[in-house]
DNA sequence: ACCTCTATGTATAAAAG
DNA sequence: TCTTTTATACATAGAGG
């Protein structure tokens, strides 16, 4: 495909057939990858060279693949003809039994993820549309639980962290009238106790407020204000 | 490759990754075979799309190439340990594997369904959210079009029955004029075509409208008015 | 889904190191 | 045999039917 255009007919030189064994051969893997990655497909590619060699690419387990694939083949020819291959049909019929309800599992799956809708009546629409919006109830009725309950525990955290330092800045207070130091640091928690009140105050407004924005910077580190909330 | 260049990563765009499957599809099969011409090589390419749809090409016989596969697959495995279960482990692995898909799916579908939610972390609640909220959208979208293609049929039937009822009626007073029978069947459809005429004026203003609502009980049976919408 | 069209990115045949 | 180079053929993304 370049310089000149060949025919795709067996390449008598033998090093040019080598040559060019080599370079399509690293293209038609790199394609294959590309094709199982772009497209969420299972890809399996097997190449044996005139010597023997061999080489190949499995998107995922080859094994797994191959055992796909057996499935799909032996299902096919069943369908056709009764083609009593030995006991190896026997050991495969389990197999296929399997399979049959994996690929059951995936349709129903894809379905539900909204593709391959093509082939259903209204009836199985509205079987879908039922089950995706009681689905879609729970999962948001969870989800708000949990919401709910790290918000409560945040407060939470918040008061036990508002009483020790109400309790911590008594205790400087009476330090400081006894030895006559500088108040900053005392009015410097004051500041950040205020912070903190606002920002609960904010956060049980509505559970969808965003509650993981930046807490007071406080050295408390110990007393754990780490159930940030990854959404909302 | 063409009018802009593409990362290499899963295509979000459920048509523009089926078109784009189609493509490489095709591709990738062409070049598998011009390789094994080429080059004399032995070449097997199994494809199962996102959907489980399976294509395939074999430049010889694909048992034989799989066999040939399996072979080499257990001596490298046997280099390594030695393990002398051949293929019948390989065969067992299958059937064990698949039995741990089929319960992931099974896993899979009663989380979308909305049950089993407990040991789920925000995250993936929220995936599950996404994917619940796409598939739905897409479902209605699907029974929508669905739906509005049935009216649009049950519309057309009607004013075929309207205009074949126009013509029976004409050719109906035609023959009461000559022959002074008493007009009592003319009169019946007259009321039978008003009748008619209300229902399609009320299935037109709405999508969501009752059409399959008791339509004038004509006798034209052969005429089919059988697209009778199970819902809505 | 499938075809066509077209601009562009890729693959690769041939040659050279 | 492998790499690099280069010119050319091929594959294909995106848009429109």
């Amino acid at each position: 495909m370049a310089r000149e255009k060949i025919k795709i007919r067996k390449i008598d030189n033998i090093t040019a057939r080598q040559v060019t064994f080599s370079k399509r051969r690293r293209g038609l893997l790199k394609k294959a990858e590309e094709l199982a990655v772009l497209c969420d497909a299972d890809v399996a590619l097997v190449i044996f060279s005139a010597t023997g060699k061999l080489f190949e690419y499995a998107s995922s387990s080859m094994q797994e693949l191959l055992g796909k694939y057996k499935l799909h083949a032996t299902n096919n020819a069943a369908d056709k003809a009764n083609e009593p291959a030995l006991q190896l049909q026997l050991i495969e019929s389990d197999e296929a039994r399997m399979g049959k309800e994996v690929l059951e599992k995936n349709r129903e799956l894809s379905q539900l993820r909204g593709e391959d809708l093509h082939g259903l009546s209204l009836e199985e629409l509205q079987r879908l549309e039922t089950m995706l919006e009681g689905g879609l109830h729970r999962v948001l009725q969870t989800k708000d639980e949990r919401i709910a309950k790290e918000i409560a525990t945040l407060q939470q955290k918040g008061f036990q962290l508002m009483e020790e330092n109400k309790l911590l800045k008594q205790q400087m207070m009476t330090l400081m009238s006894k030895g006559k130091r500088p108040r900053t640091m005392a009015t410097e928690m004051d500041n950040q106790l205020a912070t903190y009140q606002e920002d609960q105050g904010q956060s049980s407004d509505s559970v969808t407020t965003n509650v993981s924005g930046p807490p007071p910077e406080d050295d408390c580190s110990d007393t754990a204000l780490k159930l940030a909330l990854p959404f909302y």
